[in-house]
DNA sequence: CCTAACTCGGATATATGTTGTCCGAGTTCA
DNA sequence: TGAACTCGGACAACATATATCCGAGTTAGG
């Protein structure tokens, strides 16, 4: 039940992304942070079909983000990546076997399931409550607001 | 980011084992949720191993809970068949690249680790409220008490 | 005390999903 | 008009989860 490494890499792009002037390739994104370029490419993509960022082709493109970061949360991000797919699913297992629960007695759902949904709903609920935008400010705190900055500079000068 | 179909199994398994008279054998478990018995057979090991189960060897052995269903808790069973690794690890990916944060800002965890562990935190915690002795009062009184009480009496008769 | 049957336990194949890579389609700028 | 640069989806390699088998150990009964 490993979270995929990707999201990682994913969250941290979109919190670079922001306030950036010109789009930035996926090729720069993935020399910054000293990944697989190919890999990375591909959780772009899939940030784009969520449409939590913008594809723009030709000479000078590369990704923007869509919105402000703080309409972005972690939450968006990581079911971008993952697939909306809830983490548990539940078979009917009371329904199987000889002593099978009758479905008539299936009303509610089971309390298996109910247990494993809640503490779901709890995780999802946490990430939903942070954004990129407070993920910014964060690093602006804790690393200095240099770091972010230098990032931008970077972007926009000689990516080398 | 799916988790694991064996937790479902295991977790109806210690409330089916809840009040049984004599050790119950993986087959008949098996037999009982209509699951692959050799399957079965290793997640009661990874409960074995955890001690939240006790396993009998020889001619009428099995299986049975080592202590109160009340005293075991659903993460216990999740994070026995899940391992206890945390889903999410960060990489330190803020460190890497020709802009890699130097190590001496970095005294504080990277902000994006903080929340997916936060959001972590929340999952362990609702899971660590729900005993298995909850999910039995919880079965008794939305499928009757008679569900459970049938199967433990095929337990002791004729597990055919 | 011996035998025999039944149980668990770890080592062994297969299927599925994640990780990583490649080349073609499309767009933009000169 | 052309050429270079971008993304996008199709294509392998690897890791993990799933499913299975046979041997070691134990117990019950004769």
């Amino acid at each position: 039940m490993r979270m995929s490494g990707g999201v990682e890499w994913a969250v941290h792009c979109c919190v670079v992304l922001t306030d950036v002037e010109r789009p930035v390739p996926a090729a720069t994104l993935a020399k910054l942070h000293d990944v697989s370029m190919t890999y990375l490419a591909k959780q772009m993509q899939a940030l784009a079909r969520a449409d939590l960022v913008r594809s723009v082709q030709g000479k000078a493109g590369g990704y923007v983000l869509t919105r402000s970061p703080d309409d972005i949360t972690v939450l968006d991000v990581v079911l971008a990546i993952e697939g909306p797919e809830p983490q548990f699913v539940c078979t009917e297992i009371r329904q199987r076997g000889p002593l099978g629960t009758p479905p008539e007695d299936c009303r509610t759902a089971c309390p298996v399931a109910k247990a494993m949904l809640k503490a779901e709903a709890a995780w999802r609920g946490a990430l939903k409550e942070v954004s990129i935008g407070d993920l910014v400010r964060e690093v602006d705190r804790s690393s200095g607001k240099d770091a972010l900055a230098t990032i931008r500079a970077w972007f926009g000068g000689d990516a080398a």
